[in-house]
DNA sequence: CCCTCAATTAACAAAAATGTTAAACAAAAT
DNA sequence: ATTTTGTTTAACATTTTTGTTAATTGAGGG
């Protein structure tokens, strides 16, 4: 037995953590769960009540942490592109952690669109502002091609995350091994920085 | 009862596929599916002996039809960027067709990734090396930033499909209604095609 | 040493989903 | 008219998954 077991809750949730946004396998059942932690499945209900709940409570804390690592640095002083390069950066730090997480995002709250509502961040609009500001600034200046803070965000959003949930598609299309993969991911930072302000990234 | 009532074998596939690819609810149950289409449950196992069977059926068929599409547009003998415009438009178009197609791509295939296989197209890797035979005469032409043809596809693919998949992600992030959203998408055939070549696109 | 109490277990109950079957039906063939 | 055939239905059986409970363990406090 490991020298500092995990408590058998924390244990749990990371392991429904690891299961669900990890290994995107979303409709693990109960039993699969408790195997992979080694633990009786009861536990599961004696600490989480269902598996719903479960659910939730892995969910919201996975996406709160990211969210809020995302806007701190979209909300931090630096110069816009150091700025954007780092936004690149823990956004694919995040994503290559739970990968599925995102995907998860994207299957479940189509059928119920309510469950994102909850992270509406207080000054995520203030955020989105002062960053547009500073995007018109870099586009007046030259160093960019007019665009919307919209189209900005979802562009770098799209070239970073879609690599990561369509893996095993891209994998497949170009026939890549998963050492290959790991290292078409960590190009990708420079390419999406060069594409976006067609221009090597800082240092 | 409409004038021309679909057959029952199809119409099971046609709601299936509907449920299951339209709507992103991947694991709708038979009864679900039956209930949509009005019909008695026991019909799908009637035509299609069990719920997985009906599913694989759905999903190889709208697969074979998108990735045909895709790759005719590839194999083309149109000159490089009219290609890469009309990739960029039948990608997005199918994408708006089936968005949870990929979605379900990406999750399914991630626990089970044999499941693809199938999708190795003979004329694939003859396709892809004439691709950028093309790619690169227009980087040489000064057309284009040198990139491999791998990480070209993979933006334009990026750049297209995860505004699809993740809908309900972007509207919550930038407060965008249903309509807005259908104005945003259309906007981006322009936007991406434009961040690729740096240039607007083609008429 | 016994008591207490949280943590754990196994066995059970309930619910939900899938899969099967035999009978009813309805149109076409004989 | 009756048989045949493919389709449909309702009722049943099975399987899978979730949720509950009562008994067991084992460490610390009195």
């Amino acid at each position: 037995m490991p020298a500092e077991e995990l408590e058998t809750e924390e244990l749990i949730k990371e392991t429904a953590k690891r299961i669900f946004f990890q290994k995107g396998h979303l409709k693990a059942t109960t039993q699969e769960i408790a195997d992979e932690a080694g633990i009786n499945r009861a536990m599961i209900h004696y600490y989480f009540r269902s598996r719903d709940l479960l659910f939730d409570k892995v969910f919201k804390e996975a996406m709160t942490k990211t969210m809020n690592k995302l806007w701190e640095v979209l909300s931090s002083d630096e110069p816009f592109r150091v700025k954007i390069y780092s936004f690149l950066d823990t956004f694919i730090s995040q994503a290559v952690d739970y990968p599925y997480l995102e995907n998860f995002i994207i299957t479940e709250i189509a059928t119920d669109p309510e469950r994102i509502e909850c992270f509406g961040f207080k000054d995520k609009k203030k955020a989105l502002i002062q960053l547009n500001k500073q995007l018109q600034q870099e586009i007046k200046k030259g160093g960019l091609a007019p665009i919307t803070i919209e189209h900005f965000m979802v562009n770098m959003m799209s070239l970073c995350n879609y690599p990561l949930i369509s893996k095993p598609l891209i994998q497949n299309l170009f026939s890549i091994t998963d050492s290959g993969y790991k290292k078409f991911l960590l190009e990708r930072k420079e390419i999406v920085y060069r594409l976006i302000f067609n221009k090597n990234p800082p240092k």
